[in-house]
DNA sequence: GATGAGGATGATAGTCATTCTCATCTACGC
DNA sequence: GCGTAGATGAGAATGACTATCATCCTCATC
């Protein structure tokens, strides 16, 4: 814990109760959900919401602060079981708080992340055709020699960001 | 915390009192200490024995099982001092401890990680040449756009070990 | 070879993100 | 309406990590 907890209670948007969420985005976890006899509450619809509209992945408290309606202890229960159902994907880091976003099968939107060494914060990039390709390539040398069974792969870049620099 | 503590007792050394490390290795790490006015003390060096003997990064707690004689809070201290110093460095997993190991400067071996998505376990493997290249392409174009300092990268393949499988 | 000062050590207590507990609530079938 | 099974949320518990502080080195100076 050598990071000084970010509180960051921006845009504290009072909905009134209908969760924003795309219909076809719901319909898929619907799904992905349903698979494992699990219901799509109103309150892990919300916490879908949240994370679909952030632009990059979220920490719980920042996840508490865009909905305050949704009680600490269920966001945390929320995403672990929604994380074990590939719908929502944990972002480890050196800071306090772990991260959250959308699995990318959901979003259609592979993407790696550049990480603030000093805060955690987190951006997402995307890599190009020739990275993907190598790390595959490396992937399936990795699988014959060790016995893994690789299932993705992270590519962070650390640094330094402007705010902490 | 959901994997269960791991426990790996193996071989325990009952060193005498004189911890083998490479007379070249500790020079270095003794020029980098000194840059800030810290001590090459025993416990450190003795640390350092622990990391360089190892092949993978090691948790505090198997450091502490190859080396009985080293508390717990010295090696956590320790250890966040040389991470500090660039002399060690942490590696963040999903598991329930840090991982430690030397800093690649140090051992002149550049490498990446294979992950262990249930019980948090870290092997080494090291990158083609191609990804490496494009790994770098990728950091220049983020400088670029987001204004991050980019100081290093993580490549990390995440899968199931041949034991949690 | 005492002395003292500054840092290092280690047992223990504290911190805090995360998980667990359990009483209550809700959704839905009968 | 009634029952049941799962979901919720406030607070307690857990446990990795950090801070504290009395004690122990290390080493330079006398």
């Amino acid at each position: 814990m050598t990071t000084t907890p970010r509180r960051r209670s921006e845009s504290v948007r009072r909905t009134g109760d209908e969760p924003r969420i795309d219909a076809d985005l719901r319909e898929r976890v619907r799904a992905r959900l349903a698979h494992s006899d699990q219901r799509l509450t109103n309150h892990r619809e919300r916490l879908i919401a949240v994370l679909a509209a952030a632009v990059k992945p979220l920490t719980i408290p920042e996840v508490g602060d865009a909905d305050p309606e949704l009680a600490v202890s269920s966001i945390y229960r929320n995403l672990t079981k929604l994380e074990e159902l590939g719908v929502v994907h944990r972002v480890v880091t050196a800071g306090d708080f772990a991260h959250y976003e959308l699995a990318e099968d959901l979003t259609e939107h592979h993407h790696h992340h550049v990480v603030c060494s000093r805060c955690g914060a987190v951006e997402d990039f995307e890599a190009s055709v020739k990275l993907e390709e190598a790390v595959r390539d490396a992937s399936r040398r990795v699988v014959r020699r060790t016995g893994f069974r690789i299932e993705r792969h992270v590519i962070d870049l650390i640094g330094v960001c402007t705010n902490c620099a």
